[in-house]
RNA sequence: GGGCCAAUAGCUCAGUCAGGUUGAGCGCUCGGCUGAUAACCGGGAGGCCUCCGGUUCAAAUCCGGAUUGGCCCA
């Protein structure tokens, strides 16, 4: 039990009187640990319904970055809703913690450069300092997370390094396997040659990098001339094994002359000219022209046969074939070598060609690549232009400057090559991966159809293997005889399978199964024996397990029955080809099925102007720094109050710096109200609106709230949190403070208890308390601290009730009314505000006209309430207002020919005259100096304008006029307020409590206007808590026969009259006496 | 090079799906406020709705193209 509850509830002393994020949020992370908030809220939820959100695991290399934080916020109020809102929900972050990026950080941190280094460091060794340096960073993220108010199980973690999570992937590539999906082959991939792996796809960096940019004549072998390709990678020829054409392109041979040698070469049509250009040519002539189909199956002679012996040269090869990848592009002719380039490859398999690849994982070429054995493949690109040159092949060498892919860790170039790596053929499945995008349900579903659709369609089979150390080791047996190449591979479930199975002793709850402790391990069965390929998984495929690890499967197979797959996960657009696609393909794979069922997809922090943050540009804004300037809760709700589907955020300080203004009026709605319940012991707690006699801006407000309440479910149903908060602030400020508290501040200040007073409490009470818990999830510190102040039953807010809206509370029309009350008021506001008559001065009438019935209506219903809010004496309601005066106005050209040089003089005179004033009975006319001037209709136009003393202001649906003409009772009046508003400021400068009485003294500089003053003393008194009026000010003190000094003395100008106004508090004793 | 998204007031964004006088907040400026007053509220100024075409009686909105920025992919 939280100690001092109930005093600390009502003593309000504690709530300052400006909203200070910082020290709210630090009390109230305080109370969250004293009371254990977090476990309350769970234990609250416990029996509801479950809901399996599963947390998209960051990568932990880096700290919290502002995209992280949002993502983390929009997660955490996501499951405070789902809680509110009745469901167990789960919520164990998680962790990506193994891959090549840790490698190359730990690789730089020990001053590596190979995986020579690695080995002699020794892989065990290594890979203890990834674990480290993964744990290290975890903590510091876990810290991060935490900071900006995330509820999620941090004791309890799913970590990728951890023995269950890593099972988890085992079992789903069994599964996969025993689906016939698991492959091992050759496939073209992008490799980095520094760290000696395979990278995938979404790894690659590209940069503009200058190339050599090469022509080359691939010499007929079956008839007379060339074939001309172009390449910027020289150092892929000793590979060539086809040409490719385009079967829609249109190919000419062609004579080209250089210094009286001719010679015969072919190429595109379309590009003859450019490419012959390049290469220097004097003229040439177009012989003949062919399409594209009629070159294939023309042979050709490797242009490097002599320095790479081994090039492919078996039936097929050195041949043209079509292919779809061929672009009418440079010649039109592409080189295409199966064991580097991708698409090459794919084309080469259905040739049926073996990919011929000279080089090795390093990059440096193999005893294959003939000559330039031993050197790096870029090293040697100078080398094999210049045997090009020597042979005669060489048609132009340039450079060129193209994007290059490189290695995302290490920024090296990456290359090309066909390796033998583990695939899972999801293009084998591509229709079941298609049905089962349409089974989970996307915020926004235009993300899913779109780009999401889109990639699928296209994803190629996915390589998951790396020749690296840090990850989860294939679970792959084969057997260590070469030529049983043919046996199926084993593939390794759980580690009591893996126990069961393999040679060696190994106890399955204690192995880790990290490289190198399964490496060594051997499985005999049938007379073979297997060992482990000794490839790690990519990192990719750990998360695309992370619906199984979160729930601990398969070791936990109960959590998985009852909750898999997940009912939502939430994260940036960057994932549609990341996590989003590589746990559909996992889930689909390994189970059959999508392993969500909604995704809400938000957008990038990038800075104001649109553009990326990035640490190059040095632009970066730490969420840190953001929480320091504005708070917590002002943050979370700035990043929350922006479209949340999609769209970027571009961040900017004032937009933060804005809502925690909008967070302090919210503040100061709250607090308001308390030193008025207090005085008269109201709780807050338990506010009571159906015994209260509510007026009509409580039933209105309170009507209000309930359509705030289902406009704010409605945007949830779409995960339009944004939507939701918006409604909810722009209620707070826009009805509650702009509105509702203007109009109970009377009779919040009342000195008797009333009906009205109570029902005015029953009703803030009702919205702060509905207030509270409608922004919970968003802004969990203010919300909690109100919370406390207010009711206080519970540990904590968050583990309450989600609000819904009351139909019997909701009054619709009502709120028509009160939307066209406020057009009016506001019109009305800037009608005195022309005729200079200010608020606090009564006036003695406001018409409101409108040609719409309805329109009028609402204000006739409202009219006691408008006229309040206007501070008139009437209020009338017309359709049209009959008071208005026609004004002329001349028309020049026609004055001018008519009077001639009387015509400047006779405009002077219409100008500004009335239409009564200008008609004769059968004409108008208008004297100047004493002489009549007829004047034709056209000569004149009117306008109408209002009569004096009067001001008109439109609003949506008609026009308000202010009547401001001074009557002695408006006057008197007037002066009488601005008197108590001086007496009001003196108390508050005072500091004196709310129910403090006072001694006034008056000394009003003008005798009218103190008379004014004497007729409303018994008003001021009230309104001011004054006992008595006494004389003094300006004698010296203690000499007017009164008990002394006064505690404040102060010279006001009131409308150009001067009042000295003395005010003394008056002891508990005293008798008030008038 | 391809896919998707964005461009509206000085700034941040609504409005675009379902075409019909561009709105809000902040900032600026001038006011108002009877116990939220270092708070709060109102008025005003401020827009070729990125550009070029098209459809239509009518386009910020629909269509096509361009420019700039973002994400993803090659």
């Amino acid at each position: 039990m939280y100690a001092g509850r109930l005093t600390s509830r009502m003593d309000d002393s504690d709530i300052s009187d400006q909203y200070a994020p910082e020290a709210v949020e630090t009390a109230v992370s305080e109370r969250w640990d004293e009371t254990n908030a977090y476990e309350a809220t769970k234990e609250a939820h416990a029996d509801d319904p479950s809901f399996f959100f599963v947390d998209g695991p960051p990568y932990t290399t880096g700290q919290m970055h502002l995209g992280t934080a949002w993502n983390k916020t929009l997660k955490d109020t996501v499951i405070r809703y789902t809680r509110m809102q009745g469901h167990d929900v789960t919520d164990r972050p998680g962790y990506d913690m193994h891959g090549l990026p840790i490698e190359t950080k730990v690789e730089q941190e020990l001053g590596f450069d190979t995986k020579r280094d690695i080995e002699e460091f020794g892989m065990e060794n290594f890979i203890e300092e990834c674990r480290e340096f993964a744990l290290r960073n975890r903590e510091k993220m876990d810290e991060d997370f935490r900071s900006i108010g995330a509820w999620m199980d941090w004791d309890n973690p799913y970590q990728t390094i951890e023995p269950e999570y890593m099972e988890a992937a085992w079992w789903a590539l069994r599964q996969v396997h025993e689906r016939g999906l698991v492959e091992q082959g050759k496939r073209s991939i992008s490799q980095c040659p520094r760290c000696e792996t395979a990278i995938a796809n979404n790894e690659v960096e590209y940069e503009e990098i200058e190339s050599p940019s090469i022509y080359v004549t691939f010499p007929l072998s079956d008839r007379e001339g060339s074939l001309v390709i172009w390449t910027t990678t020289p150092w892929t020829i000793p590979a060539n094994t086809f040409v490719a054409v385009g079967s829609d392109l249109t190919y000419q041979r062609v004579e080209a002359t250089n210094d009286g040698e001719t010679e015969t070469l072919y190429l595109a049509a379309s590009t003859v000219e450019d490419a012959l250009s390049r290469g220097r040519y004097d003229d040439y002539e177009v012989v003949e022209e062919f399409d594209g189909e009629e070159l294939v199956g023309w042979g050709y002679d490797h242009p490097l046969a002599e320095e790479v012996p081994e090039h492919p040269d078996y039936e097929g090869a050195g041949q043209v074939y079509t292919a779809e990848y061929v672009e009418a592009d440079r010649t039109g002719l592409v080189h295409s070598a199966p064991g580097h380039g991708q698409e090459d490859f794919e084309r080469g398999e259905e040739l049926g060609m073996e990919p011929f690849c000279p080089v090795g994982s390093d990059g440096v070429y193999t005893e294959a690549g003939g000559k330039y054995a031993g050197q790096f493949v870029r090293d040697a690109n100078d080398e094999i232009i210049a045997d090009l040159d020597e042979r005669g092949h060489l048609l132009a060498s340039e450079t060129h400057e193209h994007s290059y892919g490189h290695c995302w860790r290490c920024d090296t170039p990456i290359v090309f090559l066909a390796t033998d790596q583990w695939f899972i053929r999801i293009t084998e499945i591509k229709d079941e991966l298609l049905d089962n995008i349409d089974d989970a349900e996307w915020h926004p579903q235009s993300a899913r159809d779109g780009r999401f659709r889109n990639f699928v369609e296209e994803a190629p089979d996915w390589n998951v293997s790396r020749q690296r150390y840090w990850g989860i080791p294939l679970p792959i047996w084969v057997p260590e005889d070469a030529e049983s190449d043919d046996d199926d591979p084993v593939v390794v479930g759980t580690r009591e399978e893996l126990a069961e199975r393999v040679d060696q002793d190994v106890d399955p709850e204690a192995i880790d199964l990290h490289r190198p402790s399964v490496d060594g391990l051997t499985i005999t069965e049938d007379g073979t024996t297997y060992e482990r390929v000794p490839d790690v998984f990519d990192v990719w495929f750990d998360s695309s397990v992370a619906s199984l690890g979160t729930i601990d499967y398969p070791s936990d197979e109960a959590e998985f029955e009852e909750l898999w797959p997940a009912d939502l996960i939430v994260e940036a657009h960057d994932q549609t080809r990341g996590w989003f696609w590589s746990q559909l393909g996992m889930g689909t794979a390994a189970v059959g099925e999508s392993p969500y069922d909604e995704v809400l997809m938000h957008g990038f922090t990038t800075m104001g102007d649109g553009s990326k943050m990035s640490k190059s540009r040095g632009n970066i804004v730490e969420p840190q720094e953001a929480i320091d300037a504005a708070g917590r809760d002002p943050l979370r709700c700035y990043l929350l109050s922006h479209e949340q589907q999609e769209k970027n955020l571009a961040f900017e300080w004032d937009g933060l710096h804005e809502m925690q203004s909008t967070l302090n009026i919210l503040w100061n709605v709250f607090r308001f109200p308390l030193p008025y319940m207090r005085l008269d012991g109201y709780d807050p707690a338990s506010p009571d609106v159906d015994a209260a006699e509510l007026e009509v801006v409580d039933e209105w407000v309170l009507s209000r709230l309930q359509t705030v309440e289902a406009e704010m479910a409605d945007a949830w149903s779409d995960y339009e949190v944004d939507d939701a908060l918006n409604a909810l602030l722009e209620f707070v400020t826009g009805d509650v403070s702009r509105f509702y508290v203007k109009a109970i501040r009377e009779r919040m200040w009342e000195d008797a208890d009333s009906a009205s007073k109570r029902a005015a409490y029953a009703t803030t009470a009702t919205v702060l308390n509905e207030v509270t818990r409608l922004l919970a999830p968003y802004a969990p510190y203010i919300t909690e601290r109100m919370y406390q102040h207010l009711d206080g039953e519970a540990t904590t807010v968050h583990q309450l009730d989600y609000p819904e809206a009351d139909a019997s509370l909701r009054d619709e029309r009502l709120e028509t009314d009160m939307a066209v009350l406020r057009d009016v008021e506001e019109a009305a506001a800037n009608a005195r505000q022309r005729a200079e008559r200010k608020l606090r001065w009564p006036v003695t009438r406001v018409v409101v006209e409108s040609g719409d019935a309805a329109t009028r209506e609402s204000v006739s219903r409202l009219r006691d309430l408008l006229a309040d809010r206007v501070n008139s004496r009437s209020v009338e309601v017309v359709d049209s207002y009959g008071e208005l005066v026609e004004v002329a106005e001349p028309e020049m050209s026609k004055l001018g020919p008519a009077f001639g040089g009387d015509a400047q003089a006779v405009m002077a005179a219409v100008e500004g005259a009335t239409r009564a004033e200008l008609e004769t009975g059968d004409g108008l006319a208008v004297a100047v100096d004493g002489e009549t001037y007829e004047l034709d209709p056209e000569m004149v136009s009117f306008r109408s304008r209002a009569p004096d003393g009067v001001v008109g202001a439109g609003f949506d649906s008609g026009t308000v006029y202010v009547d401001t003409e001074l009557t002695e009772g408006v006057e008197s009046e007037g002066y009488a307020r601005d008197v108590v508003r001086r007496i009001q400021e003196m108390r508050k400068e005072l500091d004196l409590d709310v129910d403090e009485r006072i001694r006034v003294s008056l000394d009003v500089g003008d005798d009218r206007v103190a008379g004014f003053v004497d007729d409303h003393r018994k008003h001021v008194a009230e309104e001011t808590r004054t006992d008595a009026f006494v004389d003094g000010v300006g004698d010296a003190e203690g000499e007017d026969g009164t008990e002394g000094a006064f505690d404040l003395v102060e010279e006001w100008t009131v409308e150009d009259v001067a009042v000295t106004i003395g005010v003394a508090r008056v002891g508990v004793e005293t008798p008030a006496d008038d």
